[in-house]
RNA sequence: GGCCCCGUAGUGUAGCGGUCUAACAUGCCACCCUGUCACGGUGGAGAUCGGGGGUUCAAAUCCCCCCGGGGUCGCCA
């Protein structure tokens, strides 16, 4: 099968010395001492010194002199334990070294854009262009052969446990979904366009109606939205949907898969067990994020009844119109200086809220008790007594020394302060310890959110999640009050995953579907497919999906998915290798009974 | 679309009004070198400082516009 070799560089032990052996791959580094030449050969299993000395091989020695990094080469020789003394701790291979009898440069290669054999960070768009080059360095390897650990790993579990895997299409059709569709024009049919799937939400459903019962597929979703460190126009989920479940089966099923991954994959990594569950309601006014990193505490307290009863108006107005004052602890920061309590008051201006009220509580030590007004630093210093102050700082848990960050308005307005507080906060204290992965469910989310621009009910996660059973008579009095069996997973301040118990029964899924709006004509021409297929004995179900892009990234310790995807796109959706998109033929276009307008 | 950050030899950085004829490291090329492993030594080539305009006696450096990239908000059921 390996005409060309025998063995994998990376392989070679102690246990091989006086083996004959045959190798190929990279140059990773030459040597040349002159008289003798030390080549450091490379494949995907690792690295081996190969020596070439004129005593052994004069042509073998002549051949390596014209080697250069990232030629390919093959050797034959013999394996030897290295002299006492030359041996290499830091390389696997390190005891031995490959005695070079016959060789060969079976291709050469240009010098590399950039370094391959060196972790130098690198311009990405130009490790993007050269991404098959990216790809070799023992970072993106790395990268790369975790991910394939990640999805073998999970297919085993599902596997184990009765699912089956299931392939669903990728030409479909579009439907009013969420995001903006890819869509792909069909030549057979002048004028109509298949829609990538956004994710296979449906067919897996229909899948659930024809019986299969448990059910998973590494999927790829299409969306043509704005890209960020964690969201690219394709991504990669696992996509999970079984009948006859509950919400608990369905995240006890998760728990235990990201549980023993990371406990088989990457077991250094500290996990938090068993995961907490959160409500919607909780993790927002806990962390004023339904995504909270949970590596950390800093929660937000609840100081409304406290500045009802101060004299600053600026609070009591805020409450009068029906809003909240909240508050963080950032600790130790009790000595911030004006420009940087600027930039958090920026950071709150950002988000949307009127402003931040700092309280910085002194320098370090002596404790509570002992503070005095003298050192309280707050433009709301006047207005509060020393009383007050401590019961805000005992409230927020805040010691000495710490500073508190209020933020005052609308529930709205204030989470999202909180939230880039709290996280802005946590990342400039560097309290998120990367060697803790730490999983959470987020579960009971509000089943629709009215959209401010259009005044319509939009679905907070998917048109198909079923509403708790004991809040569905108020679909027609209080949609705003309906509470859906959707859930989430969320890690290290990452949406993971979601997923939900979903409606099987074809009237109420109308009923959903005329609250989000559309007439029957519309229903039965988007969606009559699935409600007719309720109609057949749709047995409950329900599924999640969680991001193979996220879960690999956080296994990883990267920052972007872009890491984790051999060939991603950048935040302009291109691809630098191939230089995708590109234009077409007019030829092309013509047999998809398509005219370009000119943009003005 | 808004806001923020970045753009200097192949690569990574320094320089932030004049001493820049742009520095350093590495890579590359040539020569020397038989135990290195980021080998070492000597020499050499390599940048109109992302593009355009402006301010100034003088711009890599200050200002404006544009381009490219990234982060984030919007958006992502």
């Amino acid at each position: 099968m390996h005409l060309l070799r025998t063995h994998s560089c990376g392989e070679l032990r102690k246990e091989h010395a006086g083996c004959e052996v045959s190798l190929a791959g990279w140059v990773n580094r030459r040597r040349d001492h002159g008289g003798l030449i030390f080549i450091d050969l490379r494949d995907r299993e690792g690295i081996v010194q190969t020596v070439f000395n004129p005593e052994i091989s004069p042509s073998g020695l002549k051949t390596a002199e014209e080697m250069r990094n990232e030629y390919v080469v093959r050797v034959t020789g013999e394996v030897a334990l290295r002299p006492a003394g030359t041996e290499n701790s830091k390389i696997p291979t390190g005891d031995i070294e490959v005695i070079v009898k016959d060789t060969e440069i079976l291709n050469t290669s240009n010098t590399p854009p950039f370094y391959i054999n060196e972790e130098v960070e690198v311009d990405e768009n130009l490790r993007l262009k050269y991404r098959y080059l990216d790809l070799r360095r023992p970072r993106m390897k790395e990268n790369m052969l975790l991910r394939h650990r990640v999805t073998k790993f999970m297919r085993d579990f599902l596997d184990a446990r009765g699912f089956i895997e299931v392939e669903t299409p990728i030409l479909l059709k579009s439907t009013p979904e969420g995001a903006r569709d890819y869509l792909v024009p069909s030549r057979v049919h002048p004028g109509e366009f298949y829609a990538l799937p956004q994710s296979p939400q449906q067919l897996k459903q229909l899948l659930m109606v024809a019986g299969f019962e448990k059910y998973y597929q590494i999927a790829r979703c299409f969306r043509d939205e704005d890209t960020r460190a964690d969201r690219q126009p394709e991504h990669t989920q696992l996509d999970i949907e079984m009948s006859f479940v509950t919400q608990d089966d369905i995240l006890n099923l998760m728990e235990e898969l990201y549980t023993s991954l990371v406990e088989t994959i990457k077991p250094e990594l500290h996990l938090v067990k068993p995961f907490p569950l959160l409500t919607y309601t909780e993790a927002i006014e806990r962390y004023g994020s339904d995504k909270p990193d949970l590596r950390y505490d800093l929660e937000i307290a609840d100081l409304t009844d406290i500045a009802a009863r101060t004299d600053f108006a600026i609070l009591r107005t805020a409450i009068d119109n029906g809003g909240k004052v909240k508050g963080i602890t950032a600790p130790g920061c009790g000595e911030y200086s004006r420009s940087q309590l600027e930039e958090l008051n920026k950071l709150v201006l950002s988000a949307g809220a009127g402003g931040l009220l700092t309280v910085s509580l002194g320098a370090k030590g002596g404790g509570l008790d002992g503070l005095t007004l003298n050192e309280v630093k707050s433009v709301a210093a006047k207005f509060l007594t020393l009383e007050q102050v401590k019961e805000i700082a005992g409230r927020c848990r805040a010691d000495k020394g710490d500073l508190l960050l209020v933020v005052a308005g609308e529930p709205d307005k204030i989470y999202p302060a909180l939230d880039i507080l709290r996280r802005e906060m946590a990342r400039r204290l560097k309290l998120a310890d990367p060697g803790v992965i730490a999983f959470g469910f987020v579960v009971d989310f509000p089943l629709l959110a009215r959209n401010e621009e259009t005044g319509r009910w939009e679905p907070a996660n998917n048109p198909f999640t079923e509403p708790r059973d004991e809040d569905i008579p108020l679909l027609d009095s209080a949609p705003e009050k309906v509470f859906g069996k959707n859930y989430d997973i969320v890690c290290n301040g990452l949406e993971l995953a979601s997923g939900s118990i979903r409606i099987h029964d074809a009237e109420l899924q109308r009923k959903i579907f005329r609250l989000l709006g559309y007439n029957d004509k519309e229903i039965d021409s988007l969606f009559g497919h699935m409600l007719e297929a309720f109609d057949y004995g749709a047995p409950p179900h329900g599924g999640i999906a969680p991001g193979i892009d996220r879960t690999v990234m956080l296994l990883a310790g990267e920052e972007t998915i872009r890491e984790v995807i051999a060939f991603p796109k950048t935040q302009s959706a291109m691809d630098l290798t191939f230089e995708a998109p590109s234009p077409v033929t007019e030829e092309q276009l013509a047999e998809l009974h398509i005219r370009l307008q000119e943009e003005e």
